[in-house]
DNA sequence: GCGAGGTGTTCCACTTAGTGGAACGTTCTG
DNA sequence: CAGAACGTTCCACTAAGTGGAACACCTCGC
């Protein structure tokens, strides 16, 4: 239990990271410095890191600076258990009721995290998409969700990224204009809309309807529901399904405010 | 230059890393399943992501949860400039002002760090902290201003993190009364004081007054005032400078939020 | 109650994968 | 134009990391 076989170029690697968190932009010498490791392995370590996507190299200074790839190794963070807990029995219900899966997601790095579903308990999910899935920022309800309701700041940060990456899913950022008019119809309805799964192994389509989840003020995750586009319009679902979405969305959030505050009265 | 040595063992604590980012709460068979690696070398890797910190395993159903030291390994990336950016032209205009030094910090992991200050242009700096520092979070100013101001679900969590490390400096996380009701005071009044630096030269007091900074809703740091206590109370202090510095800390904040929107400007 | 199958953990012989000193370019600095 | 400072490559050495096998512990199902 107790005994540990250290893995010293792991440790290391992740003393450099940490290094290259504190000192964002340094140079080679500043984190030979910081770290007390030898040049050459510190050099070593930093290419690593930097191979893996992790950093990159600014072709001006030669400094090495942090991407946005560090943060996989922790917004999952945000899952201590805790929201899928809170959200679990919830989501079930919710999911009993509208007869869909209905699924919960965080942001995760310039993406979007599937957090729980109820794929698996629903007859009507034409796939089952397991936890742990990732869901692009501009184009998937959730992310779209988290877009137009998180803040200035956040929004400018996520924005930014996707616009580094290049990647045609974040197309849409580059034409800011266009988005923004987006953005701003999602929050004054106060929900978006998605495309469902493409990989279904039968020929069904699907679509996908999401609401903020608050705690308190804060914009915690996305509620989303999967339903099949058979003769259901937008506006159909939006009509029928808007209220009990938002229902269960703030019942969520108040689970998590409620078990983030217990810790005292215990 | 494109000679990558490959560390492979570091490659491999990553990517582990990675999948329990993705999977929060996962078995150990989980992870060998998503990494592919043997068990052996899984569990070793898994061990010492542990034995560093960035990993916790729940005595109950011995599965492995990531606990906010990960965040070490990422929270750097948001001071890509523009946190600085936004605010030092503020911070030396401030500076003057005041004449003793002041300084910028943000949060990170279970601590806050130090992202920008004064202390090599104010004469009255009795000593120079680098960029980079880590300042504690229950006891140091800026810690405390940022455990007042911040949201509900991220106080939980920072202080469940430092109840977990059982550091002396941590001592207070223990006293939940004691400290909320430290932190009602400084909600109420709007600052903080803390120590001043311990390892000066030069044998001279100095301590520590704190105000948040927002952007827009969101607390986003925290701006310090490092002053000589010398026939200079906390009364005095506050009295004196608290103006200035909530209206430089707005400034900021006002600063942050538009570059924040400046990008579709452009 | 007992075996079958699944989990997490320890052991250990093998050798590869990681190490770091030395030496080499290149770019600043005085 | 020396000299220092930094980044990069090379390479011989062996400690460090590996993973198969075996073990201990559960929880089922019959």
């Amino acid at each position: 239990m107790s005994a540990a076989p250290e893995i010293r170029s792991l440790q290391r690697g992740l003393a450099v990271l940490e290094a290259v968190n504190l000192h964002n932009g340094g140079s080679l010498r500043d984190f030979v410095q910081i770290t007390g490791l030898p040049k050459t392995t510190t050099y070593r370590i930093l290419e690593n890191l930097r191979a893996a996507g992790y950093l990159r190299r600014d072709p001006d200074d030669e400094h090495y600076y942090l991407t946005l790839a560090v943060r996989r190794l922790s917004d999952g963070f945000f899952d201590g258990g805790w929201i899928r807990a809170a959200a679990r029995p919830l989501l079930e219900e919710l999911s009993a009721i509208v007869g869909f899966p209905v699924a919960i997601a965080t942001p995760f790095g310039a993406s979007m995290l599937l957090r729980d579903n109820t794929d698996a308990l629903s007859p009507l999910a034409p796939n089952v998409y397991s936890r742990g899935t990732i869901l692009p920022l501009l184009t998937s309800a959730t992310g779209k969700v988290y877009l137009a309701f998180c803040d200035d700041v956040t929004r400018k940060t996520l924005l930014d990224m996707c616009r580094q990456s290049g990647r045609p899913e974040h197309e849409l950022a580059m034409h800011p204009q266009l988005l923004n008019r987006s953005l701003a119809q999602i929050r004054e309805q106060g929900y978006a809309f998605g495309p469902g799964s493409r990989k279904t192994q039968v020929k069904v389509e699907t679509a996908t309807f999401s609401v903020p989840i608050k705690s308190g003020d804060v914009l915690i995750a996305c509620l989303a529901l999967r339903y099949l586009t058979e003769g259901l319009t937008r506006r159909v679902v939006s009509a029928r399904y808007l209220d009990t979405m938002r229902q269960y969305a703030s019942r969520i959030g108040d689970q998590v405010a409620a078990s983030a505050e217990g810790w005292d009265a215990k």
